[in-house]
DNA sequence: TGAACATATGAACATTTATTCATATTTTAT
DNA sequence: ATAAAATATGAATAAATGTTCATATGTTCA
């Protein structure tokens, strides 16, 4: 079989009737951002400690310095990010502020991760 | 209840029993680097869209390119990551290499990530 | 009120990383 | 063998991002 070739933005390609059905089967832009917004928020190694701690239980700014062995500057800084992500949410009592994981996707989401890290 | 403090990697601390808890259960360091890990690959819109695109059905990468309007450089640059990671594998068919899902924990964990977004 | 402490945050710096451009490699077809 | 096409890749550039340092904010306690 030859391959056809046509030219859609610019590129040559081999099989426009795939190029289209891609095109139309794709989720929305926004949503494929959002997606990898997400992932991008767990891709760091700081962030993954911090919330795999938080998984075990609830702990404040500085317990969770001294635990992971960060100053207490990078772990407020990670976060402001993921309460923004909505992935972590606080109480106050006093001057300590204790963090905990805002729902459970997150350690669905590590699971999954750590299948696909073990098998490989 | 006085917090009492302690001395922790010169961090100051206020609950060193949940600091002692929260080490001894912690995956280990290599598990969460991987996860952080896989987690990176997939925190890129590019390759978001490769792999979204690849899990409708495989693509060479002309094609690929062609569909999200993307160069063919960018396309193989990064399909040169997602095949190291075991993200994606590859046939080739004469002068054209077509792509693929190497496995179907990314459609899951795309499907859990999304739950996240489509709620939040 | 003032001192000490827990946390938050802004700016600067260093590192990582995605894309582009040019070019190399490999295969097909004449 | 040569030309054309599909893909891969190295180097350079630009942008994003994590950490550090200094400092601001807010709370408790004397």
């Amino acid at each position: 079989m030859q391959p056809v070739h046509y030219d859609v933005c610019e590129q040559r390609c081999i099989n426009p009737e795939r190029i289209d059905r891609t095109r139309r089967d794709m989720s929305s832009h926004e949503d494929l951002a959002g997606l990898a917004g997400i992932f991008k928020m767990l891709g760091d190694l700081t962030r993954v400690r911090i919330l795999e701690a938080l998984s075990i239980g609830e702990l404040c700014v500085c317990d969770l310095a001294a635990a992971l062995a960060l100053t207490q500057s990078a772990v407020s800084h990670q976060l402001r990010l993921l309460r923004a992500a909505r992935l972590v949410k606080y109480r106050k009592d006093g001057k300590v502020v204790y963090y905990s994981l805002d729902d459970d996707h997150v350690t669905t989401l590590f699971k999954q991760g750590l299948e696909h890290v073990q098998q490989g």
